[in-house]
DNA sequence: CTGAAAGCGCTAACAA
DNA sequence: TTGTTAGCGCTTTCAG
């Protein structure tokens, strides 16, 4: 009679066991190749499975092992080529290990940011991969459960005891500034985008200290969101107010805006005003003339996140100390800077 | 006694139930805002919940409610721009409809996008939006249970009854060229990566019909991995065996490639040889010349995707006809393909 | 080597 | 308005 729901069943280990003539239990025994099961039992088994198109139901798998399998990640803006590759390298060692990935965006939201993390703890995962949003107000490491594995990527959480995998900001961008001024240039000026940021401030004290090595006056010209990196805004605050001879970008997002706004009021990068962007990409070598960066290992952020983040559930809470690994990055001069 | 297990016991609803004095149904009443509870009663258990700290464990409620809340998105290769930005937007969609994304990458192997399917399946995942790898042995309809929403993105799968969401790649590719005979060349050679794939082969088409209009011979030149475009490669079958008066390539990667080649060799893109795009991107207004492109709409891929599929899965199996939709694409002339 | 029975945390009939 | 009683599909003691 009731059809109902019995229409959309699907099979389940208990059809399996039931079409091999064997107990639930053996069943799943040979589903998770635990504990030995005669050679002859196996195949029944696997072969019923097959038979009925069987698939295990990872959710009911995950409520009873009280592990599911998967880790999240979140990261700020996906459109972004450095979120983008280390999504891409996380998502391969994943799956290497077995496990799945949930994906959240922030947007760069610290609230959003909270709201996907307690999302993700819900659905019960092993793990987390997280690029922080970094404001003042992202604090999430209370709402973590405990021996919950974490780890930060690109910006650290203040006072957390998260893993995390990072780049010397600072020493690169001062890196960087000190080979512009190997170019003789005095007004080189320095353009950030949310200066409340981590890396943004780190970056910008690397200028700093470039600058101050040489003694020469810093000109810092930052904006508190993307959207107010206009032309206007350029052409006011950087060109009008400094007349720099020689420009720095502390971002991608950063760089391709400043360079958007050079190319409307007519300045050419690189023969106009000489430039260098804290962040390559692809593309960067084939611009006319090409880009002088540093580059940040994007796919290695990913991968050794990913490392660290699966060491620790492996460890299964056995690893106690907070690990930190700082990751190399490059300048790369091509002829933007002012080289060739 | 048994401390044991208990010690990582997370609060149950059990818990909050018992806390706030009121049956476990009661409790999950409120938390699903289903039937009505007394006013006093849902603070009560609210009370609790918050004082507890209590989480719902969402593998627990799919498991009853037969249900995930969780999509499933398979790309083939998220350091493309094209990948990335529908991968944002049906992010964004999934998580305003309350959903998660579970992202799998196939790289672009049938093998690999069958398991990842396989696996997202497993995990119980209430719809799918795939950017088929579309080689000829991928067909992984018959691994899709009855009754999983699924759309499909930039390419269709042959034959299969999954909602789609695509541009018109021969026309769009067509109309490029025809813009690109307008100037006048007679050389024009179209350079492809795989051309087994769906989208190559239309746009290959496109490429073909605008040609014959003209009654002007094709001359195409395609590879069938991009390991394979190398700049001896692109010297010898382009330069060399048809001395190109313009080119046009028919995605991103395969611009990508072809620049670099260009400048290996010193020949100056837009300026020796007129160049189109098909696949805009970031920066290609910024590069000297800048570059005339075919623009896809990608964030839209996304959301019109998510949006079919929400669609289909707020239908409940209601929806029964396939539906497809065509996006359209825009011709972005810059300075590359001879205009200005 | 195999099986019976007890849940994981939650929702859904069906009463009360 | 609220509680009782079953399970969802699987793993896991603890016996046989």
């Amino acid at each position: 009679m009731a059809i109902s729901k019995k229409t959309h069943k699907s099979i389940t280990l208990v059809d399996v066991a039931h079409k091999a003539g064997v107990s639930l239990k053996t069943a799943s025994r040979v589903l998770n190749g635990t504990s030995t099961v005669k050679a002859k039992t196996v195949a029944k088994v696997r072969d019923a499975m097959t038979r009925l198109g069987y698939r295990p139901n990872e959710l009911a798998r995950g409520l009873k092992a009280r592990k599911s399998v998967a880790i999240g990640m979140v990261v700020k803006n996906l459109a972004d080529p450095f979120s983008a590759n280390a999504v891409k390298a996380v998502q391969e060692v994943a799956r290497a290990n077995g496990y799945i990935v949930i994906l959240a965006s922030s947007g760069g939201y610290a609230d959003i940011e909270r709201a996907e993390i307690e999302s993700l703890i819900g659905r019960q995962i092993d793990g987390l991969v997280i690029s922080p949003v970094g404001s003042p107000r992202s604090t999430f490491s209370e709402i973590i459960p405990s021996g919950l594995p974490v780890v930060t990527l690109d910006q650290p959480v203040q006072g957390s005891v998260f893993d995390s995998v990072m780049i010397d900001n600072r020493r690169s961008a001062k890196v960087a500034v000190q080979h512009l001024l190997t170019h003789n240039y005095q007004r080189v000026v320095a353009i950030g985008i949310r200066p409340y940021l981590y890396t943004c401030a780190e970056r910008i004290a690397g200028y700093r200290d470039a600058m101050r090595k040489e003694r020469i006056e810093p000109r810092i010209c930052v904006v508190e969101h993307e959207d107010l990196l206009t032309t206007q805004w350029f052409s006011e605050n950087v060109m009008n107010r400094h007349r720099p001879e020689a420009i720095i970008c502390l971002s991608w997002v950063s760089t391709i805006l400043t360079l958007r706004a050079m190319k409307t009021i007519g300045k050419r990068v690189g023969k106009d005003i000489p430039f260098l962007s804290f962040d390559d990409f692809e593309l960067a070598d084939l611009m006319t003339p090409s880009l002088s960066a540093v580059r940040q290992p994007t796919s290695a952020f990913g991968s050794e996140a990913a490392k660290l983040l699966f060491e620790r559930i492996g460890a299964d809470g056995k690893l106690k100390r907070q690990r930190a690994v700082l990751l190399e990055t490059e300048l790369i001069l091509r002829e933007s800077c002012g080289c060739v």
